[in-house]
DNA sequence: CTGAAAGCGCTTACAG
DNA sequence: CTGAAAGCGCTTACAG
């Protein structure tokens, strides 16, 4: 059995279909009597408006794409949290695709999106880029989009509003107050900061924390690698046999965080440095294992985020947002 | 700048808006010459043909709906990956939409369903249903959807295919394997078993196990509660001031296993009881912390649920498949 | 307050 | 192989 039309409506109702598109879209101009028998057969035939129908003739969307790189990573799954959070309270629906920080996957995407014809897209872009050729690609597909982009938690310079963390300023402090606190040789875990931008923003707060509280750069305490587990716990290990040792290790997101900690405890030295990872680590909370961590409120990130573009669809003229979260250190050991 | 249509393509080529048509849908029908043309054009003009138009006009969606919990939490997210591995390679989208557990939630996300004229929908149940009247209700509104669904997790006695885990054989088989081992006073710390299934389904799988092993039931033992970790915390905490004291534990979600834990290490307990969780706890490997756990594989979960809704849409009168997933007992420390 | 008509961007028998 | 026309289910000026 198909879903009932507009024109089965009106048919019944012995009405013609613009005014039972009133009753619909504004049932005030509508007469009251007319208006609840159309309601009743409306009910009776469990009506609903296709949207797709809607959307074709208003020649607007009522859905918004998300764009992340994977969702089972709990970061961006509290993301999307907050983002949903935002969308529903404007009766907007999403359309989910994920991008598995992969630049092809990432244009597949915004092919999706474009075809789709959504309203406006919320996008993490993929930030393993080696091929700068892709990234101008996506850059053109980006701009072919006839919809209001919001670029979050990764800046690789696009001409649109953002949001994201200052994790730049979050080194920067962490290192600073390691310094204050006594430590000297400061260690960073950290991504390919050649190639990928979060790692190089990461880096260059350690570099200015260091200037700032007057420590030199000892380059053999600086590791860039990738953003897997196992990249830190290997270089964990190689550091714990080290003759030189770091006082405090800095690892720069959360996958690196768990290698580090997998290789501190694996060999029973937990307490041989004063540890800062990129997020709170709610397992060790729990086990009521003190920890030190920059704070990171992912809900929040995609809250505001949506709430961003919830103001462009409204303002599409107004001026580029830049928004920067603060993201505080968070300190429970030193 | 609005994007280009069939027509403009159409009038730019000199052919007619069936012809651009043609080589959209069936290129081999198409005489070489005018398809190179059009192709073309559609190139210079970056045309992307729009789904809304397309959907309306074949009277068929390309996407499918995912109503799920809440994408915040790790089984839920996996669980959405492992969706979106198979939708994506059938050349669908998802359109997401969350229940919150919650039966109002559910009721509005099943409304978007039908008024976005979905393919199909991946369905996890919200399970704290108090009031009858609104299942009732629900179970209309899926009635009413002209599209198949696939229940998944949740087993709320609908008509429609089915995949969950065998909670009920791997809670049984805990039990037994506890007693084998010589545990004879297990406890259990469950969800309300009766306002939700999964805690029903459970708990009769733990009573089963108990027959089965010959032990007598003690109902102190027995904790039905909020799958909150505050349930499991407080709970704990009680448990260890007992004179009567249980020899195992048996968590029933990872909430729950989670409250469990902080309350034992937070009493410095953590090798009382022989504790066996639902569900694996990452970070407790990573801490190197060996524990027992029945081990449920969400992205398969996930995917299963969309090979189903796939063959579904391509034999929509085959009979109903009821998928029950083994979730095998992994024991490290007993 | 209501209806006839055109239009949104596609697809698809039908005829040639 | 190609085109004219009708149709998918809505909305919206326009006229009354």
């Amino acid at each position: 059995m198909k879903n009932a039309t507009i024109s089965d409506i009106a048919k019944r109702a012995e009405v013609s279909k613009a005014t039972v598109s009133r009753v619909l879209n504004s049932p005030e101009k509508v007469e009251q009597g007319t208006r609840l028998k159309i309601e009743q057969i409306m009910k009776e035939l469990s009506y609903t408006p296709s949207a797709t129908a809607r959307n074709l003739s208003k020649q607007v969307s009522s859905t918004v794409g998300v764009i992340v790189p994977e969702i089972s990573n709990s970061f961006f799954g509290e993301l999307f949290s907050g983002i949903e959070e935002i969308v529903n309270k404007n009766d907007l629906s999403l359309l989910y695709c994920s991008n598995d920080d992969d630049e092809e996957k990432d244009m597949t995407a915004l092919a999706l999106m474009d075809t789709q014809r959504v309203r406006g897209v919320l996008y993490v872009p993929a930030v393993n880029y080696e091929a700068v050729g892709k990234r101008k690609e996506i850059e053109r597909m980006l701009a072919a989009l006839k919809c209001p982009v919001i670029c979050i938690d990764r800046d690789i310079g696009l001409p649109f509003d953002t949001v994201h963390f200052d994790d730049k300023s979050a080194l920067r402090q962490t290192v600073v107050t390691l310094a204050e606190k006594g430590c000297s040789r400061i260690a960073i875990i950290n991504g390919n900061n050649r190639s990928n931008v979060l790692a190089s923003e990461r880096y260059e707060g350690y570099l200015e924390g260091l200037k700032e509280a007057g420590l030199p750069l000892d380059t053999s305490l600086v590791f860039h690698g990738e953003y897997h587990r196992g990249y830190a716990y290997e270089t964990t290990k190689q550091l714990l046999k080290r003759k030189e040792q770091p006082d405090a290790v800095i690892t720069c997101n959360n996958s690196l965080g768990r290698g580090y900690l997998q290789a501190v405890y694996e060999m029973g030295r937990q307490n041989t440095y004063t540890h800062v990872s990129l997020d709170r680590i709610e397992m060790l909370d729990i086990l009521g294992i003190s920890h030190n961590y920059i704070e990171r409120d992912s809900f929040e990130l995609g809250r505001r985020a949506a709430e961003l573009l919830v103001g462009r669809i409204a303002f599409p003229e107004r001026e580029t947002q830049n928004i920067l979260l603060e993201a505080p250190l968070i300190r429970e050991t030193f």
